[in-house]
DNA sequence: TCTGGGGTCCTAGGACCC
DNA sequence: TCTGGGGTCCTAGGACCC
């Protein structure tokens, strides 16, 4: 499709263009079915095997081999309607350490095109190629030389998209799945996307489409050509806005690199499903107190500390609540964001109080903390000797400990086995 | 189809201040 | 005293992505 001559040439003015690898900047590269391979690297006994990484009790499937997917089984999917689907389904462990190990490889082998890489997650990236033609040919040939190079150094596969936008690039990637490239010029954006369903935008999830088609627009066509007005009362003023600037092929050639060092995350969370719904209260502060410490372990490892702290609960009805505080500092300690935790907590149950069906038994909580800042620009305006010194002092020793002796071996005496008499059972399944 | 866990961004109303 | 408008913060919820 796209011819390539060679040969550097500033980007395109009004005089047009003469090479046509200016034309289409940006590559997408997904890995195909990228923790199931990360997993599944090391176990060629399982090639051909219908596997899946996650899944179990109340959990999800992260993953899942293309052997897999031939009976149906699909990243997201319930554990359960997976193993109905696929009976003989062999479930791995996931091991988080050596995606993250994968995913900086990845980095690597992307920065070596070109220094413009946005990556969007662990095991996806888009690339500003317009600089790295000359060097190594059209973005095809590009597209093709990261693939073969992702494939001999780790081991995997990925697919890759080429397109004049961002967006229209990671369209193109999943249509070439797996292991493929498929280029779009940009004399073929507009019937390119204009021959998808409205779903098959990125952007565009399960309620927008419902919306979409409620208005009968079923197909990128209909929606690129549909009076403004009409999309309004569907979607929304800003939604309706940028519905049609991707389903004109309109959207990004910029890429943003992603946050550094210098710039922090926004939030840090963590939550949990239970294996079984709990009612006592005290069950409910003890995982709150663990989601405290964990949370709170990854900002102080991250060197940042949170103004506002998010209580997120669901109930056995799957009704999705959250409630927040602001904090009158920013913390990282583990006593202060269960404390604020807690209160979050109490004050929902005194709202749920004599409401009519009240929802009573917890599925999950959750407990996350926003607004981070780098803890250096913290001045913490607590007068010495104040008790939070202390809590502060205790979790940088169990920081310490666990770093040395491993996770677990230190943790608040409220979380230990038989603290309250109930053995401390851990519910729910291993991470994955 | 009985639905995880980690995030980001957007919207919208109300409080508060200038 | 009344009124208007703009900016910012806080809170809650929703949508989406991997």
């Amino acid at each position: 499709m796209t011819g390539s001559p060679r040969g550097g040439r500033p980007p395109p003015g009004p005089g047009g263009y003469l090479d046509r690898s200016w034309d289409c900047p940006i590559l997408h590269v997904d890995m195909d079915a990228f923790f199931a391979s990360v997993a599944l690297r090391d176990r060629p006994d399982l090639r051909d095997v219908p596997a899946a990484v996650g899944g179990g009790h109340r959990g999800v499937v992260l993953s899942a081999n293309y052997a897999a997917r031939a009976y149906g089984v699909r990243g997201g999917m319930s554990g359960a309607r997976a193993q109905r689907l696929c009976p003989q389904l062999v479930s791995v462990p996931g091991d988080h350490a050596a995606f993250s190990t994968v995913s900086s490889a990845l980095r690597d082998i992307f920065r070596r095109v070109t220094p413009l890489v946005e990556m969007a997650s662990l095991d996806e990236a888009f690339l500003d190629v317009r600089g790295a033609t000359r060097r190594l040919g059209s973005p095809r040939a590009i597209a093709e030389l990261v693939r073969a190079t992702v494939h001999d150094e780790q081991g995997i596969t990925c697919s890759a998209g080429v397109a004049p936008t961002v967006s229209v690039a990671k369209i193109a990637s999943r249509r070439a799945k797996p292991d493929g490239v498929l280029v779009v010029p940009p004399e073929e954006v507009v019937g390119f996307l204009h021959a998808l369903d409205v779903e098959e935008l990125y952007g565009v999830g399960t309620a927008t489409a419902t919306r979409l088609r409620r208005a009968g627009l079923r197909t990128v066509r209909q929606l690129a050509h549909a009076p403004l007005e009409e999309l309004r009362a569907a979607v929304g003023p800003g939604a309706a806005h940028q519905l049609q600037v991707l389903a004109w092929g309109r959207d990004r050639s910029e890429l943003h690199e992603r946050r550094g060092p210098q710039e922090p995350d926004r939030s840090m969370g963590a939550q949990r499903t239970f294996a079984r719904d709990l009612t006592e209260r005290e069950d409910v502060l003890r995982e709150l107190l663990a989601l405290a410490a964990k949370v709170t372990r990854r900002l102080r490892a991250g060197g940042v500390a949170g103004r506002t702290v998010v209580l997120t609960v669901r109930y056995a009805d799957f009704t999705t609540l959250t409630r927040s505080r602001a904090l009158a500092e920013p913390t990282d300690v583990t006593q202060e964001v269960y404390a604020a935790a807690t209160a979050l907590l109490d004050a929902l149950r005194r709202e749920e109080r004599g409401r009519p069906g009240r929802r009573g038994a917890l599925r999950l909580v959750g407990v996350r903390v926003e607004g981070l800042l780098p803890s250096a620009r913290v001045h913490r305006q607590r007068v010495l000797g104040e008790r939070e010194h202390g809590w502060s002092d205790a979790d940088r020793a169990m920081d310490r400990a666990t770093s040395r002796f491993g996770a677990g071996v230190v943790r608040p005496a409220a979380l230990l086995p038989g603290a309250d008499g109930r053995a401390g059972r851990r519910s729910g399944d291993a991470p994955a």
